[in-house]
DNA sequence: TTGTAGGCGTTATCAG
DNA sequence: CTGATAACGCCTACAA
């Protein structure tokens, strides 16, 4: 395989003008350039990319970590990362998070120097000390679909989002409305759900009274979402609407309405969260993520940090969209 | 940060000394060794991986090429490739390919030196141009689920698979079954499906005449299964039982059925392949692909070959596995 | 068992 | 504009 010391002598110039003419300095003589470029073909040089790596002090590659939660969209995601990081030479590690312990490790060796210039952490809130030693290491790092105050973040106004689904139904005539809620940290079975406060927002605008039985929350699998409509369908006053905090739980809350012979959507209404082939499929009204711009944009924050060297946090938020397909319908009584 | 030189001084060694503690040459005394770990543990000495990866000549990165098909279990393959790199300092770059140009790209792309030290090229046929040119390139390769006589593979035996798909619906009494297969190659909408061999080969076991207009051919997704349903359904003479190519095809088929009125699986059976959380809420019978068993050997046939040297071809088949759920009944009539 | 020196292929910094 | 030359941080002989 050729080196850069080959073409300079094929083209019977120093190796900085190699080095010049690859990476397009205007300070090369026309002449020269051809010369050189020539040579290239000629010998079918390629820059070696870890050369390259250690010359530079850069790796040239972005890190991704995903936890399991988002396996059904991390293609998804990884094409927006790709997309930005199109007509740059850099590359993309993806490392999977599926345990506590998982996340723990990938958290406490993704920041060691050397390994990638920037990292994407998706759908997963950071622990303190794991931003502490962030801020130590100069390497920057973007949350997908998390915040902190103290990072970088592209994320959706969940709030937003929330108020709108539950906005929908109301606006449909639904006065019993409930929600399927998912926990925030897809590592801890407990905490917050993501769409409660945009869903109280929206009860407390259409001066409904929020119901404590009505608000469940659970993980983002079908049985999870089976096991809440089973609750719900046991009250002896059953909502109308369901707003449900991930479409894999909906799939489960769409097929349990089903099998306890509740026809979707003439006797329950349901709006999911996220988009994916099979929510369309199923026909779901959702709340769609723009998935592939929030990675794009991720990407994009990182390599313009890179680049100027800013070290200020941003915080993008983009725009989510409700799909309206056919799972939802005025109240029937 | 800290340097290997720098550990040296500390510890009043040669750098040659600190580097074959950290690479646990048996080549050290003892009282050295001791000396020089807590040299490191002072310093919080790491070993820089670009710098590591120049001297060594080998950049310590798989490279896996993912089509959009696999979006569904990608996450799946990658743990076990993952689990395959745990012990090593191997890490993963992912690149998703979409369009046959984004292949062709991968393609040219992936098998340049320095990049990484070997490609999982997962569920995609790789063209001859390609092959030609990664024998040229000393970066070893492996098919994941694709066959080709100059490279390793690892896959599952599909023949043996679909087989055993149709023939339990034969068994139970079945003798209108269907075929509604995926295209082999997810680049092209044509060509052979993956089942076709071993379905004809067990209805031709059970003596059962194939129907040409009983067998369908299409892409994994939910709408090419309800189509091809819609078709079956048609039929003068509809089947009692369809074999379907992939879990998202079955989406579509069971939610066509169900829509035209059949019940599944009284009047209609269905067997699926592949495995995924949605079939598996669904309760679709279906064949289970070892997805990060798959994943693992590949990875695992990889290093293999980086490190043995060994050139020769390796062809992994492993097994599936029928799981029954609640998509399959005896025929009615 | 240990230290030293040379090499890996670039980039970057100088003089010219 | 161009050519030397010194890093870069580690590995791997080789010599001691």
């Amino acid at each position: 395989m050729a080196t850069i010391s080959d073409v300079a002598r094929a083209a019977g110039v120093g190796i900085g003008t190699v080095s010049r003419v690859i990476n397009g300095s205007p300070l090369v003589s026309p002449a020269t350039r051809r010369r050189v470029q020539e040579a290239i073909e000629r010998l079918g040089y390629q820059p070696n990319p870890v050369a390259r790596a250690f010359g530079r002090r850069r790796t040239h590659k972005l890190e991704l970590l995903a936890p399991r939660f988002v396996a059904p969209f991390l293609f998804e995601l990884m094409q927006g990362v790709e997309d930005a990081l199109a007509d740059t030479d850099y590359a993309v590690l993806v490392r999977s998070m599926d345990t506590p312990s998982d996340r723990d490790r990938a958290f406490e060796t993704c920041c060691r120097r050397g390994r990638a210039d920037g990292v994407v952490i998706v759908w997963t809130p950071p622990t303190e000390g794991f931003v502490d030693r962030l801020m130590a290491e100069p390497i920057p790092a973007v949350l997908l679909n998390a915040i902190h105050a103290r990072l970088s973040s592209v994320s959706v106004d969940h709030d937003q989002a929330a108020r709108r689904a539950a906005a929908y139904c109301l606006q449909l005539g639904h006065r019993r409305v409930a929600l399927v809620d998912r926990f925030a940290d897809p590592f801890a079975d407990a905490g917050p759900g993501i769409c409660k406060r945009g869903f109280d927002q929206a009860l407390a605008a259409a001066r409904v009274d929020p119901r404590p039985e009505y608000e469940l929350t659970g993980g983002p699998e079908p049985t999870s979402g089976a096991a809440a409509m089973e609750r719900l369908l046991d009250l002896p006053e059953p909502p109308t609407a369901v707003v449900v905090g991930s479409d894999a739980q909906a799939v489960g809350v769409l097929d349990r309405a089903r099998s306890r012979e509740r026809r979707v959507p003439a006797d329950v209404s349901i709006v999911s969260y996220n988009e994916s082939s099979i929510s369309a499929f199923l026909g779901l009204t959702t709340v769609r993520l723009p998935l592939r711009e929030m990675g794009k944009r991720s990407a994009e924050l990182l390599l313009h940090t890179l680049i100027e060297h800013t070290a200020a946090p941003e915080a993008v938020v983009l725009d989510t969209e409700l799909v309206v397909r056919a799972t939802c319908a005025p109240p029937s009584s």
